[in-house]
RNA sequence: GGGAGUUUAGCUCAGCUGGUUCAGAGCAUCUGCCUUACAAGCAGAGGGUCGGCGGUUCGAACCCGUCAACUCCCACCA
């Protein structure tokens, strides 16, 4: 005998029998109300990936290739990453569904700066001090941290759908890649594009290192201006009097001061005219330095005197150059004051600034201050306050490199979109360019290949024996290698080319397939670091263009317009976000107001809509396997009263399959998306699926309903590459399938009629007009109600009378001559619908619709008159826009005699 | 200082070569509905002097001029 909890055991099975086998008989039951994305998405991600659709390799067909925008690889994806990743895995999906061979190539730049810093970071917290490692030592962290949180942004990538060939993970410091970015240096250095010399740099104090131009960020401040006096050398000129004299310079750093090798003045200043070969004292530390001439200084200006320090400003370094200054550093790397500086050695600059001034006060050469705006430069990656510094830096020459670049977009090689937004802006940067700093003294890189011997002399080769095989003369020398690293964007401008090895292998199967690739998506910000050397190097290296199209996204703000970031806490966590709404929810967000190149104000609310789609899409489909159960067996002729209804939505179809095909050519992909929206929420379900609905517990004919599977498909398929997730697993519940939807080809166009379509536009029109009239006159939705129709041609209206009368709940419907009493009028353009209905009518709201719409109608005849009228408008507009006026005129007529009529009637 | 862009409904945006009842869509709002796919929904509705002014034209949201506001990029006069 069963023991009692054998028994709820047995029990158990029992209903867990009867359970399964109820949910296998009634598909119905399994479908949740609203769809619930976490199990589907995951389920897919898999299925995809074991099916290796996504892996490409080069065959027959044509390639289609997109190379992902490598995000660092220490970060995480924001909301920019977002938008980015799903532009491009919507033109990816559909280029592989249009019988192209996709190849969609993911991976991550090492980020140098930003990486490193954030290393050193990490060795600080656990109490290790970047100085104390050796190189190796260091790396061997650096790596292990780029493993941990590497992988990061890679499963963000793959939540959101994307179909990038994980067999193709690239990494800008993989083996092949660090050779190939060597590889490119020494050529370039070979040719003489690449050359070593001291130079006015942007310095980062923070992170010890060169920057380049486009890594600095400017800010506007409120700074001050000081008023210094310089006392006059009274020996080396003729003063005008007895007494001392002094000259006034204005700056906006007194801490430079003690670098002060000269003082510049306008020639024609007559001011300054009696102090030619004078010289002044720089105070605090009484450097005789002379007074200089030159048109550069702005009279006007401050005192329009200015001191010269060519160690820290840039067009004093110039000024210094032409009139051959002493150039005084006065700072060391990380931003404190030199031996040079003699005074306050040691103190960091923003100290010794109040120090000097406190002291300038004190001893009286301060005479005021001013408060001023001005601007000052941001390290873009450590933020840090950047100081121009003379430094001995590698630098790629760019006039030469620049000039095929434009050339490729000038010539429309290349198509930039949105339009020519940002033309101007490419084309200005590119004839202005000034030669790129590459160096950078960090240890996270390429380091550069060069090396040093104990006389300075350089030696540049791809490592230590090519160089003493290329020069054996080298081998009996003490050789240091160049301690630096390449600039992050040195290494990334090889990104189209070198993740097929283009570099390393020059003639490969694959770089000779895949390259050009054929569109870039990323961010209007990184147009010069990246695009315009892209361009660059792959028109050196290939002749060819790197890409055919750029599409520009805009920048992702919040709601109020502002900028994300981390410091205003505004960025939303993507997988949170995709736990929230899913990630088919999340790409239709993102996508639904983002117009190329716009910025896009994002609003979780889209996300809600996304969301609230998925579910309309989902509840479609439980309507679909409820009629499946109640298929008449009977083969109808397809002459059934649906066949209106599918048939218009055949062609309604392929309408707007034509309309998305041009608008993604043209990647509006927004406008795309919001088509492909409304045909599947309005006409299909809305419209279609309503006239074909069978009555309460009715059959549906099966021609019917295997139409509108194969719509529900189609469209799906349509809206696979937008919402990738949900579309496939909605293609595989409808029936039973042998293939998978993501790599479902679609079917070539077919012709539209048009008259059925402009039929169905008129249906729609009735009944909408005929909804609204009954909603007035308050005959609710369950009043049945009788239709009188007095229409110009009513042949239009047999074959939709029977989807008319169920589609405004109407029990019968007749053709007539006549007007019928007592019932409510609606005017349709030139045929009248008179709506008999059992509840009582107020005949005032009868009325006053009508004289609006009277008053309406007469207002706009006038209109259309008045143009006719026009002799110069007759004789100049084109004939048929004539023709189309007149028409106009007589449908306006038409229409006013019959709500006459209707008035006199009441 | 130089350049580019934007300005259309409460919000986010379409509106192509000047001409269809052209002033649109979505969201939000309002009204009526828990109608057997969906209240995360259905059926409807209201809402705009197209930034201001001037011009070209038979005709302007669209072309030209001008002013204003906002955004971005470049340059860096201490």
């Amino acid at each position: 005998m069963p023991s009692f909890l054998e028994g709820i055991l047995i029990l158990y099975l029992f209903q867990l029998t009867a359970f399964t086998y109820f949910c296998s008989h009634f598909t119905i039951m399994e479908l949740s109300k609203h769809f619930i994305p976490a199990a589907t998405e995951a389920k897919w991600n898999r299925h995809w990936q074991n099916k290796q659709y996504f892996s490409s390799k080069p065959d027959s067909r044509k390639a289609f290739t997109v190379v992902i925008p490598p995000p660092n690889v220490t970060g995480v994806l924001h909301m920019g990453h977002t938008l980015n990743e799903t532009v491009q895995d919507i033109l990816v999906r559909r280029a592989r569904m249009s019988g192209y061979n996709a190849c969609w190539v993911p991976g991550s730049d090492h980020a140098s700066i930003a990486t490193e810093s954030k290393v050193v970071q990490m060795l600080k917290e656990k109490g290790i001090d970047k100085n104390s490692l050796t190189r190796e030592e260091f790396l061997k962290y650096a790596f292990e941290w780029k493993e941990k949180y590497g992988n990061i942004i890679y499963s963000q990538i793959e939540r959101l759908g994307c179909s990038v060939d994980w067999n193709r993970v690239s990494f800008t410091m993989d083996d092949h890649y660090y050779k190939a970015v060597i590889k490119v240096f020494v050529d370039l250095y070979n040719k003489g594009l690449v050359y070593r010399g001291a130079r006015m740099i942007n310095w980062d104090p923070a992170a010890k290192t060169a920057l380049s131009d486009e890594e600095v960020e400017y800010k506007d401040l409120q700074g001050t201006l000081y008023y210094l006096r310089y006392e006059l050398d009274s020996d080396s000129y003729t003063a005008k009097g007895s007494e001392k004299e002094y000259i006034i310079i204005a700056t906006q750093r007194p801490e430079t001061i003690m670098g002060d090798t000269a003082i510049c003045v306008n020639p024609n200043d007559e001011r300054y005219a009696h102090l030619k070969g004078a010289y002044a004292f720089v105070p605090l530390i009484n450097r005789r330095i002379p007074i200089v001439f030159d048109e550069y200084v702005d009279a006007a200006f401050g005192t329009g005197a200015l001191k010269v320090t060519p160690a820290h400003d840039i067009n004093d370094y110039n000024l210094g150059l032409k009139h051959n200054l002493e150039v005084v550093d006065t700072l060391n790397a990380d931003g404190t004051l030199s031996e040079a500086a003699q005074i306050y050695v040691g103190e960091d600059r923003f100290t010794a600034r109040s120090k000097i001034i406190a002291e300038l006060t004190e001893k009286g050469f301060l005479l005021k201050e001013e408060a001023y705006q001005t601007r000052l430069g941001y390290s873009q990656r450590s933020g840090a306050v950047v100081e121009p510094r003379i430094s001995t830096q590698w630098f790629v020459k760019m006039k030469e490199m620049a000039s095929p670049a434009l050339k490729a977009v000038l010539d429309g090689d290349i198509n930039i979109h949105p339009g020519d937004k940002f033309f101007a802006t490419y084309k200005y940067w590119l004839e202005n360019v000034k030669d790129w700093c590459i160096s950078r003294q960090l240890w996270w890189g390429q380091q550069i290949p060069a090396w040093y011997d104990e006389q300075g002399n350089c030696y540049v080769a791809e490592n230590i024996e090519e160089l003493h095989n290329n020069q054996p003369s080298t081998t009996n020398l003490q050789l240091k290698r160049d301690e630096d690293v390449l600039d992050t964007w040195f290494s990334s401008w090889l990104w189209p080319m070198e993740v097929f090895k283009g570099i390393t292998e020059p003639e490969n199967e694959e770089i000779n397939y895949y390259y050009p690739t054929s569109v870039l998506v990323t961010g209007q910000d990184i147009i010069f670091f990246w695009v315009a050397r892209m361009i660059m190097a792959g028109m050196h290296y290939k002749n060819k263009k790197p890409f055919s199209d750029v599409y520009f996204t805009g920048m992702v703000r919040d709601k109020q317009g502002r900028k994300m970031s981390k410091s205003l806490g505004n960025s939303p966590d993507l997988l949170e976000l995709i736990d929230k709404y899913g990630a088919d929810a999340v790409r239709f967000g993102i996508m639904i107001a983002s117009p190329a190149g716009n910025d896009l104000l994002f609003d979780e609310a889209a996300l809600e809509q996304g969301r609230n789609f998925n579910n309309k899409l989902w509840n479609a489909l439980k309507l679909l396997k409820m009629w499946e159960g109640r298929k008449s067996e009977i083969q109808e002729d397809s002459k059934s009263e649906s066949s209106f209804a599918v048939n218009w939505f055949e062609n309604r179809l392929n309408e707007v399959r034509h309309e998305v095909d041009g608008l993604m050519k043209q990647f509006r992909l927004s406008e795309a998306l919001k088509t492909i929206y409304s045909l599947i929420w309005d006409d299909f379900c809305s419209w279609y699926l309503e006239w074909v609905k069978p009555g309460f517990d009715q059959p549906i004919d099966a021609v019917v309903y295997n139409n509108s599977v194969s719509f529900f498909e189609q469209l799906m398929q349509l809206l696979h590459p937008f919402m990738p997730f949900i579309t496939e697993e909605i293609y595989h519940l409808t029936r039973e399938q042998n293939d998978d939807l993501c790599i479902k080809q679609f079917d070539t166009f077919k012709a539209v009629d048009t008259v059925i379509l402009k039929d169905a536009e008129l249906l729609k029109l009735v009944i909408s007009a005929i909804r609204d009239a009954r909603n007035k006159n308050q005959v609710k939705p369950k009043d049945s109600i009788k239709l009188h129709l007095q229409a110009s041609t009513p042949e239009t209206y047999k074959s939709i009378e029977n989807i008319l009368t169920r589609q405004v709940n109407a029990a019968s419907i007749t053709y007539t001559s006549e007007s019928i009493p007592n019932s409510i009028i609606v005017a349709v353009e030139k045929d009248k619908f008179f709506i008999e209905t059992d509840v009582q009518l107020d005949p005032a709201i009868l009325k006053e619709e009508l004289l609006k719409d009277l008053e309406h109608q007469k207002g706009f005849l006038i209109s259309v008159s008045k143009k006719l009228s026009n002799e110069r408008f007759v004789q100049n507009a084109k004939p048929d826009v004539v023709e189309l006026e007149k028409k106009k005129q007589a449908d306006a007529e038409a229409r006013i005699k019959t709500i006459e009529e209707s008035l006199l009637n009441l």
